[in-house]
Order: C-alpha cells, then structure tokens, then sequence
DNA sequence: AAGGTTGCCAACCGCCACAAC
DNA sequence: CGTTGTGGCGGTTGGCAACCT
C-alpha cells in the first residue's frame, strides 16, 4: 500500500443528512460519559451509523455544552470584521478569539452578512460615510425578533418584557421551541442580567459542576416520558412552583430543563444521578452485546468485559425499571426517537433569529 | 396559483498538519 | 525517516422556506 489513504468510514454503510434527536443524545451520553478521544471509532462504540467526522462536527458545533448560541452581538461582528481584516479567511482562528463561537458559524455570518454589508458599507462610505448598522444581531439589545421555526413568533418584545424569567417561561412553555431557539434566548437573556441560567453558565458553577448537570439531564431524559409521580418531576416541579414560575414543561428541551434547577436541587440528584448512569450504561453495553454490536474485542471498555464483571447486572434486567425500557426502545429502534421528538433535547435546527425571519427550522431540524 | 429565485445554514468533502509507530 | 492514522480546517453543497415574478 502506502498510496492513498483509506476512507474514513464506508460512505454506503453510514447515516448522512440532518441529525436525529435520538442520535444526538447518543453522542451526548458517549462524549460525556467516555470523552471523544478517538473519533473515528466513537460512532461504533456509541452505537451510532454515522462517520466520525459528521459526529465531531456534530459535536463542536451544535452539542459542545459550551457553544454560544443566539444571534452575533454588534461587537463580535465588528471584531470579526477586524480579525478577518487581519488574518483572513482562518476562521478557526477567528473563532478562537470570539469564545463559544464556532468557525463554521463565523463562516456563514461572514458569507451571509458580513460580507456583503462590508461591500455596501464601501459603496456607502464613497458617497455617505461608514454605516456599521448590524443586520443579523441589533435585534439582542433593545427588541428580540424571533421566528420558533413555524410554529410561534415571538415577534418584537421589549426587552423588559421577555427579560422577566416568568414571561419567558411562559413563552417557552406555550411554545415549541426547541434547545437552540432556547439557547437563543437564554443567552440573549444572560448577557442582559437575567437571573435565568444559561448552559453555559452552568459551566462556571462550582457545584455542581456541568457534568453532573448533564448527568442529571440525562437521567432525566432518558426518561423520556414525562409522569406526574416522578420523583425527578416533582423536584423539578417543585423547585419552580418555589420560585413562583409556572410549573415545568415536560416538553421542554434539555438545557431548559437544567436552567431552570435550583443548583442545591442538582446537588440533591447527584448521588441518585451517578447510580442511574451506571445502570443505564451497563443496559447499553449489555444491549450491545446482544446485538453483537460491540466487535471491539481488545477495547479495555468492551461492554463484554464489563458484563462478565458484574453477575448481578443479569438480575436487574430482569425487572428493568422506565427508563431501561425507555432506553431500551431508542437503542433497538434507533430509527423511532421515543418521545425525544416532544423532548426537542438538541435539534439541529438553526432557526436563527435574523431580521427578514427568513429561515425556517424545518430544513435542518430533526426528522420525527 | 405556480414556478423560479434568493437567502440561509447545517453538513459534507477533500486536503493538510502532526503525532505515533 | 517514511508511512499511516487522526484531527482539524476551509471551501462547497444540499435542501428548505421565503420571497419574487
């Protein structure tokens, strides 16, 4: 050999196209639980038919806890501006000075907007002088203009108004919009001294931390169907009825969902957090091991080595609880989102919030 | 009303750099 | 030092909805 190079995944054997909400929190859970240290052999290990490139650009760009959501503020465009001005099309390296933001957003903000107002700006400062007027992002500052995909329109809202925790619980419960046009708002709404907590913020609490969060989120998901004798909902349900907001959502993505938790509340699911995990990854890697799915044989995480160390898993599975059943559905039918659809956890929907509300969600957003 | 065009962005493709062996 | 595998980058495309004619 030593000519060419092989592909890197079998283009007729992997899935292509806009994500599913199923497969999204597959490669949650995997990146979370086990990292992404090798892409190329997560989409195997994580269950997932998909190269594993599309899931590194899958998860940098839309699943990485960290990414920005929401519209580019009139600085940041300006700082692009001046960036590109200097280092030109790097836009990895432009994005690694706007934090939370990625190249490819930056890319399509520049090939969308930027690009073309910086032309007109140039034939307007011939005659009228420089007009710097952002299109995409003015909006985050006084008014929001939001389209949810179709399905509301928020329209312009005063900025007091939709700043109010309650008004925007509301909204979003009335609504349904998915994690990104929440994200939007959320980080809209956080960078204006709202008291409601983006994801990313959730990063920066000491405790507890983000992946505990996200553990929660997830035992919450995994879940998938909302019951009123939930002890996770009641929390939950509690928690907001406390702060005098109305009650949760069951429909509500993910991070709303993690937003929305008092942090002493997280803290209080921890503990229950980290036994669920443990059940639910061993319910994967033995559903992999039935399904023969798992061929990794010299991997030191081989779900058949962890199997044959536990003895007493067998037993447990004998009675599996909701959300084993839950999970048990996604895992065998990957094709059905069981109720992840209602969940809206991360949809791939852009849905973002420029003036002309032009885009529509329904390019991009998950397939049901 | 219908067909064409435009705007937009998520996702893909191909190449490159670099590390491991 | 050459080969190979992998991650990362930048350019491009596909597909949808809104807009236009």
């Amino acid at each position: 050999m030593g000519t060419g190079r092989k592909p890197c995944c079998v283009q007729s054997e992997v899935k292509r196209g806009a994500w599913s909400p199923g497969e999204d929190l597959r490669l949650i859970a995997y990146v979370q639980r086990n990292g992404h240290s090798n892409w190329r052999t997560l989409p195997k290990n994580a269950g997932l038919q998909r190269c594993g490139k599309s899931c590194r650009l899958r998860w940098i760009n839309y699943l990485r806890p960290d990414v920005k959501r929401g519209n580019f503020t009139k600085e940041e465009e300006d700082k692009i501006i001046k960036l590109h001005e200097a280092l030109g099309n790097k836009w990895s390296k432009i994005a690694s000075h706007l934090p939370g933001r990625t190249d490819n957003e930056i890319k399509n903000v520049w090939n969308t907007h930027l690009k073309k107002r910086l032309s007109k700006d140039d034939t307007n400062s011939a005659t009228n002088g420089p007009n710097l007027t952002s299109s995409a992002s003015s909006s985050s500052t006084t008014t929001i203009e939001y389209s949810s995909g179709g399905n509301i329109e928020m329209g312009n809202i005063e900025i007091q108004e939709a700043q109010n925790p309650q008004f925007l619980n509301q909204f979003v419960s009335s609504s349904n919009m998915g994690m990104r046009e929440i994200s939007k708002l959320s980080s809209t709404f956080s960078s204006n001294n709202s008291n409601i907590l983006t994801h990313h913020e959730l990063l920066d609490l000491p405790n507890p931390g983000f992946d505990e969060a996200m553990d929660i989120a997830f035992d919450f998901n995994f879940l998938g169907d909302y019951h009123e004798d939930d002890e996770m909902s009641n929390a939950i349900t509690t928690t907001t009825k406390q702060d005098n907001v109305p009650s949760l959502d069951p429909n509500r993505d993910i991070w709303k969902i993690i937003e929305e938790m008092e942090p002493s509340e997280l803290q209080h699911h921890i503990d229950e957090a980290a036994e669920e995990n443990e059940r639910e990854m061993k319910w994967i890697t033995y559903l992999e091991n039935h399904l023969d799915l798992d061929d990794d044989v010299g991997d030191e995480t081989s779900t058949k080595n962890l199997l044959s160390n536990d003895a007493s898993f067998d037993d447990q599975l004998l009675q599996p609880d909701q959300s084993f059943h839950q999970y048990e559905q996604l895992v065998l039918n990957p094709q059905v989102d069981q109720g992840f659809g209602r969940l809206h956890a991360c949809p791939s929907s852009s849905t973002t919030t420029n003036n002309n509300n032009k885009k529509n969600s329904s390019s991009s957003n998950y397939i049901f």
